[in-house]
RNA sequence: AGCGGGGUGGGGUAGCUAGGAAAUCCCGCCGGGCUCAUAACCCGGAGAUCGGUGGUUCAAAUCCACCCCCCGCUACCA
């Protein structure tokens, strides 16, 4: 059978991050692999997406061209699928010049099939950018859900893909200025008149996955509207038509086609028909996320189909999303885990494996440091790895080959079942993209395994009866090569390692997936194992509340009263190279010549807020006991901009910190006694306290255990004694 | 408050669309075993009002209604 992959493509303005890969690149990846190895004639491609608006605005930023923007992501992007084992046929890109072509010949073929027409249409300019604006510059209300900060082309909020002329006060997406709508002419895609002919088409892919089914379904049900598939920008592709110089193709209309350009130009590269993935007998599959269904399951089999004569998709695979520790991942706001760093930090299949058993197939899920390590130091290590490790090594210095297997008892048999067991159910699993559940099957084979050697214990069996512990061995051989083989679509790297110990010269991939169960040749050399991953160590614990945090010292340089509200101060700060105004209700506590000129602390990453008509970037720290209120301070005077840490660690605290994250944070004022500290409970701290800090008041900041915050030697301390537990705010 | 996604033993999860006898798996905890293996692996145990209330049903974690709580995006705010 003839598999073709189509795997969304990357947007070339940004780094791609691991929602990405467990979303759309691992799977689709599995799934390749997987298919290759049933004999399928595969071909998988994906790109970067690099037209749009988005693009232009970071080179004018940076002082650069598009293309130098595009060619850098484009480059950082390819190594990561390269690294990470994603087995495209072609990573393409569609600033590429074939592509372009295509996309030309895409478009005039649907102009000479009657699909695309002219008119004039009313677009949103921004006086102040002096420019057309792309649907995506372009924010406002959602005319159906009334999400305020929907997008113009799609609500993140309903998923509905929208107009910006539907959007309720549309503003420019820059500079917030109320946008003007002036005429243009434009080149639209009938979708209208594919209507019917969609929906019947959907209503018979009963077997596509429930969410995906209900975006396109409340997608449908708003009605499809004609769409403008050319914009008022200069970069892109061209319009190959008179009058629309100065104009470009949508990027969603040319990103899309690049499944098809890619294809053609895999062809042609390798020699190689295109037609017969996309003319002949073929299924389609489409791996993305949540939020690009209605691309790939409306509009570009709209297109295909006004095209004409090419396949349209079979099935369009949607994860869900990954957030990270609570929050969704964001290129803009930098909260995530980006691919180039993990990669320099991890081998590829123990990501692959981490995304493997979490992928978001059902529902989001929610990445941590804590379950990342976690997950492969005890469950590919502990269980895997060391299950590889303790047959194969026990296998090559007790017989150096593979030994002949003998009379079976009832537990062989049993094992040699729970072979053939995890072949079928993994090969229903992954046939079926439940790739989660296909990698617990494996799973259970490996806990299988480490059963079945200490129920066997060859090491004991060895010294009695050589010809049954080769019995066991053979089949403990069986079941790793059967790992191996079951397991190469998900870890590609280790796979092949253990292929070559069990004695073979060639590589995996060039075997059949039934071969994980064919017996092995008695006889056969193997090779000397060496352990398949390191645990992962960590250099110093990650605490996660408090890598969120930026406190630093200040020194107060004026303090005025607030013009409109009775308790606050306006306080201006000094910060060595920085300067900070901020809004600090105060008045009832401290007077303002106590607070010139001293040390206090300030929350720096604060998210700023308007209080009062006064804006407040940050807030000074201090403790309350419900009567009292004391400022915190360092021990003693240092330079001011200096950041504090807790437990010997400094924060990372890049983000900004919301407000209401930070209300969630338990920081509080304790005695500190010997490595004891006294809140509102008794906490033991496991950082070496110095002598000078014993009897003083501290303050602890509660993450997964109690950390206390300082400055090198220098105590954090709160301006006078209050009463312990007392709460940070 | 609006929209979306959730609430299952201490933590994280499976099961929920097609209701059915002992609620899955991983970690942690307690006790034991083994020594081939990366303090690993194996066995046993404790531990769950399946967020709450009401309903449908012979039978509900699973279906329906209402409510509570958590998370994200908004709004408010020190």
């Amino acid at each position: 059978m003839r598999i073709f992959i189509g795997v969304a493509w990357p947007y070339a303005n940004g780094v791609v991050h691991l929602g990405h890969v467990m979303g759309a690149y691992l799977p689709a990846d599995i799934f390749a692999r997987y298919n290759r190895m049933i004999g399928n004639d595969v071909l998988m491609v994906s790109g970067s997406d690099e037209h749009g608006t988005p693009v232009t605005i970071t080179a004018e930023k940076e002082g650069k061209s598009p293309q130098e923007i595009v060619d850098r992501y484009h480059k950082i992007n390819s190594e990561v699928m390269n690294k990470l084992g994603i087995s495209f046929d072609l990573f393409y890109r569609t600033s590429h010049e074939n592509h372009e072509k295509v996309v030309k010949e895409f478009f005039l073929k649907l102009l000479e099939n009657g699909y695309l027409y002219e008119e004039e249409m009313l677009l949103p300019y921004c006086p102040k950018c002096h420019r057309f604006l792309p649907d995506r510059y372009v924010v406002g209300t959602c005319p159906y859900c009334g999400y305020e900060n929907a997008h113009g082309d799609q609500c993140d909020n309903c998923g509905r893909t929208l107009d910006p002329k539907d959007l309720i006060e549309p503003r420019c997406a820059i500079c917030n200025t109320p946008t003007e709508f002036r005429k243009s002419k434009h080149i639209f895609f009938a979708l209208s008149k594919l209507e019917d002919r969609l929906i019947s088409w959907i209503e018979e892919k009963d077997f596509w996955r429930d969410n995906v089914k209900r975006f396109t379904y409340q997608f449908l049900k708003s009605g499809l509207k004609d769409r403008a598939i050319t914009r008022d920008i200069n970069w892109g592709v061209e319009i190959p038509m008179e009058g629309y110089e100065d104009k470009r193709i949508y990027v969603w209309f040319d990103a899309v086609i690049g499944y098809l350009s890619a294809s053609m130009e895999w062809a042609r590269r390798n020699g190689k028909s295109w037609e017969n993935y996309w003319k002949k007998e073929a299924k389609h599959f489409y791996f993305l996320g949540k939020d690009n269904i209605p691309f790939h399951t409306i509009i570009w089999p709209a297109m295909l189909m006004a095209h004409g004569d090419l396949n349209l998709p079979y099935n369009v695979v949607a994860n869900e999303y990954l957030q990270f520790s609570g929050r969704k991942f964001s290129k803009s706001k930098k909260i995530g885990v980006w691919m180039p760093e993990l990669l320099d930090n991890f081998e590829p299949d123990m990501i692959r494996f981490y995304g493997a058993v979490n992928m978001p197939e059902h529902r989001d899920f929610n990445f941590t440091w804590e379950n990342f390590i976690s997950t492969i130091n005890e469950t590919l290590v502990g269980k895997y790895a060391n299950l590889v490790y303790r047959i194969l090594s026990f296998a090559y210095r007790n017989f150096g080959e593979i030994p002949p297997r003998g009379d079976v008892d009832e537990l062989d048999r049993e094992a040699l079942k729970m072979i053939m067991r995890t072949r079928k159910k993994m090969s229903e699993y992954i046939e079926n993209v439940e790739f989660k559940k296909a990698i617990k099957e494996w799973l259970e084979l490996v806990n299988f395994g480490n059963i079945y050697f200490t129920k066997k214990a060859p090491w004991t069996q060895c010294k009695e009866n050589k010809e049954k512990c080769g019995t066991t061995i053979n089949i403990c051989l069986q079941m790793v090569q059967a790992l191996a083989v079951f397991g190469a679509p998900f870890l590609p790297f280790s796979s092949e390692k253990v292929w070559k110990y069990l004695g073979n010269e060639d590589s995996i991939f060039e075997h059949q997936w039934n071969e994980g169960i064919k017996n092995l040749p008695a006889g056969r050399k193997l090779k000397e194992p060496e352990h398949l991953f390191h645990k992962i160590e960590l250099e110093e614990e990650r605490y996660e509340k408090w890598n969120q945090m930026d406190i630093r010292v200040a020194r107060v340089k004026s303090v005025e009263d607030h013009p409109d509200a009775e308790k606050l101060y306006i306080v201006k700060l000094d910060l060595g190279d920085d300067e900070r105004t901020v809004v600090a209700g105060l008045k009832k506590y401290y007077s303002r010549e106590e607070l010139e000129g001293r040390e206090v602390l300030i929350l720096y990453n604060l998210e700023p807020a308007t209080l009062r008509g006064v804006k407040s970037h940050g807030m000074l720290l201090a403790g309350d006991d419900g009567e009292r209120v004391a400022l915190l301070k360092p021990m003693e005077d240092l330079k001011p901009g200096t950041k504090v840490m807790a437990n010997g660690a400094e924060p990372a605290g890049e983000k900004t910190l919301k407000f209401k994250k930070f209300k969630k944070m338990k920081i509080e004022v304790v005695d500190i006694k010997e490595n004891k500290a006294i809140g509102a409970e008794e906490y033991t701290l496991d950082f070496p306290l110095r002598d000078e800090w014993l009897g003083k008041q501290g303050v602890v900041f509660h993450d997964k255990k109690p950390l206390i915050l300082h400055v090198g030697e220098v105590l954090i301390v709160p301006d006078k004694r209050i009463t312990p537990g007392g709460q940070v705010r």
